[in-house]
DNA sequence: GATAATTGTTCCATTATTTGGAACTTGATT
DNA sequence: AATCAAGTTCCAAATAATGGAACAATTATC
C-alpha cells in the first residue's frame, strides 16, 4: 500500500534511492555492467556517487556473490552469475514459450525479423527474436530495452494501457529525437495511439532508427496485467509501407492467438472483479 | 585477504550465509528463478528458510528493483531486469568477442556445434555457442552451468589449474554418475588431467550425457587467471572417436589463437609476480 | 631518486536497517 | 459460524550499513 502510493507523491526527490541496501548494490552492479570496459574503483566511485568506504564493501559483496569479477589489475567486470540467472529465467519464461511458434510462423511468412517484447515502465524489453539465417547467438537484442514511445511494439503495448496508466508512463517519458520521424511530444503520440487502438496494429516509420521500419500488434492477456507485443521488422529499402500494411493482418492474428493461448496456459491471475 | 582465507576453515557451516543482506536477497532471487513455475509466498518460505517477516520485505525489495514480478494472484516470477542486465554483460564480454570468429571458423570446418565455456568454481558456464542451421534463440545453453569434471571444456579448463587450486576444486566436487562413463572419483580424473596436460586437448566420452561426445582444448591467458576452453560437440552416432581425434589439432589451434588475441586485446591484468 | 598525487584499503563510533516472533487480516473450506 | 491457511503488518532488539578519516600502495612528477 505504501509502495503503490509513491506515484501519488507530488514530487519524488530524484527517483528516491529505493530499497535501501539492495537498491544500492544493484545500482552499483548496473553501473559496472553498463560501462564499456572494466571499471576501476575510482571510475565506479565517480559513477555511483557512493562514499568510498561504502562502495568498497558493496563491491566486495558483489564479487563474493559472483555478480562481479575482480581482475588482477583490480578492475571490475560483470560476473558469470548474472548470465546463469538470466539463462534460467529466460528459458523458464512461460510467456516466451507460448509465443515462440507463432513468431516462427510469422518469420516463415515474411522472411523478416520477428520480435516479442514486453513493456516495462516506459521501455520495451525484447524477450525473443526470430531472424533469418544467421548464426545462433544470444541474438542481437534479447534483453535489450528500447523506449516504448518510438518503437512499434512499444506503441502497440502502450495502446493497451488504461488512461491513468498511460498518463503515468507518458509523464515519465523523455522524448528524445532519434530520427527526423520520432515523436516530439505526448500530443502527437496520443493521437497515434488512438489510431492504433482503432486499427489493432502500429507502425514504426523509422522513428527509432533511420532506415528501419516495422509493423507491430499488441498482445493483451485478459486477467493478467502484462502489456506486450510482436513485430515484423525490416530495412526501409526492402520493406515498403505497403508491404508492412499487407503484413498487418497476419501480425494481428498472431498476436491474438498468443494472447488466447497465454490465457489458457498461464492461467488468468486470479481473475477480474 | 580475509576472504581468501575462507577456504582454509576446517569445516564451513553449510556454505555460510555470506554477504549479509545482499546474499540473502540473491539467494531468494535464485530460489524463485530456479523454480519451475511462479512461486507463491509459502513456496518460497519453505525453499528459503527465512522467517516470514524477513522474507516478505526481501521479496518486496526484489519486486521494487524489477528483479522479480508479482502477479495478480500474488505469486512471484523472474522479472525482466535480470535479462537486461545479462544482455548488457554478455554483449560487452570482451573475451567472448575475441573468441567468436574462431568459434565460427571451427563450426565451418566441422559442421558440429562449437562451445565457449569459462570455469567458475567447480562448474563450466557456457558463454557462447555456434550451431548448425537453427533458428536464432538465446540458444539452448548460453548461461548454463555444467559440472567441470565430466565435460570436455571443464576437464580442459581444470588442466590449467595449479596443484593447490585443482585440489581445492576437486575437494568441492561431487562425483555424480551421470552415465556409465562418468568419472567416479578424483583419482581417475586426475590421471586423465595428466593426459590432457600432455596432449593439449580433452575428450568427453559420453560422460555427461549419453550419446554425446566432444573434443575440447583449454584456453590459457597468461597474466589473467581465467580458465576457459572451447569444444566441438556431436552425437555419438555421427561423431566417432577417430573423427574427434582428427579435430583435436584444429581445436587446439583455435584455442591457442584465442588465448593469444585475448592477451593483446584484453591486456594482461597487471602482469605476474 | 625524492616528492607529490592518485588510487585502493582499512578502521570504527554512529546511525539506520534488518531481524524475526507474534498478532492481525483476508479469503477460502468444512 | 467456525476453522484453517495464506498473506501482511508491527515493533523492540540485534545487526549490519554508513561514511569520514587515516593508512597503504602505486604511479606520476619534478
Amino acid at each position: 500500500m505504501s509502495n503503490e502510493a509513491i506515484g501519488a507523491m507530488d514530487e519524488a526527490p530524484a527517483e528516491a534511492s529505493g530499497t535501501g541496501t539492495l537498491g544500492k548494490a544493484i545500482a552499483v552492479l548496473e553501473a559496472v555492467v553498463t560501462a564499456d570496459g572494466p571499471q576501476r574503483f575510482t571510475d565506479i566511485l565517480a559513477r555511483s556517487g557512493q562514499p568510498r568506504g561504502t562502495l568498497y564493501r558493496l563491491l566486495s559483496h558483489l564479487v563474493e556473490e559472483g555478480l562481479l569479477i575482480q581482475r588482477r589489475d583490480l578492475s571490475y567486470e560483470p560476473g558469470l552469475r548474472l548470465l546463469t540467472l538470466a539463462y534460467r529465467s529466460w528459458s523458464a519464461n512461460r510467456f516466451r514459450d507460448v509465443a515462440e511458434p507463432h513468431l516462427r510462423r510469422l518469420h516463415d511468412l515474411t522472411g523478416e525479423t520477428v520480435h516479442l517484447g514486453i513493456l516495462r515502465q516506459t521501455e520495451i524489453v525484447y524477450v525473443d527474436k526470430v531472424e533469418s539465417r544467421q548464426t545462433v547467438r544470444m541474438s542481437s537484442q534479447i534483453g535489450k530495452a528500447s523506449p516504448a514511445y518510438c518503437t512499434g511494439i512499444g506503441k502497440a503495448a502502450l495502446s493497451l494501457l488504461g488512461h491513468a496508466e498511460l498518463e503515468h508512463v507518458l509523464a515519465r517519458t523523455e522524448f528524445h529525437p532519434f530520427t527526423a520521424h520520432t515523436h516530439r511530444s505526448a500530443a502527437t503520440l496520443l493521437a497515434e495511439i488512438e489510431e492504433i487502438r482503432r486499427d489493432g496494429h502500429a507502425f514504426d516509420r523509422e522513428e527509432h532508427e533511420a532506415e528501419i521500419r516495422c509493423v507491430a500488434a499488441p498482445i493483451s492477456i485478459p486477467g493478467d496485467d502484462i502489456a506486450a507485443g510482436i513485430s515484423v521488422t525490416g530495412p526501409a529499402y526492402r520493406v515498403t509501407m505497403e508491404q508492412l500494411s499487407a503484413w498487418a493482418a497476419p501480425v494481428r492474428a498472431a498476436a491474438q492467438a498468443i494472447g488466447k493461448e497465454a490465457v489458457i496456459r498461464l492461467g488468468p491471475g486470479r481473475g477480474g472483479p
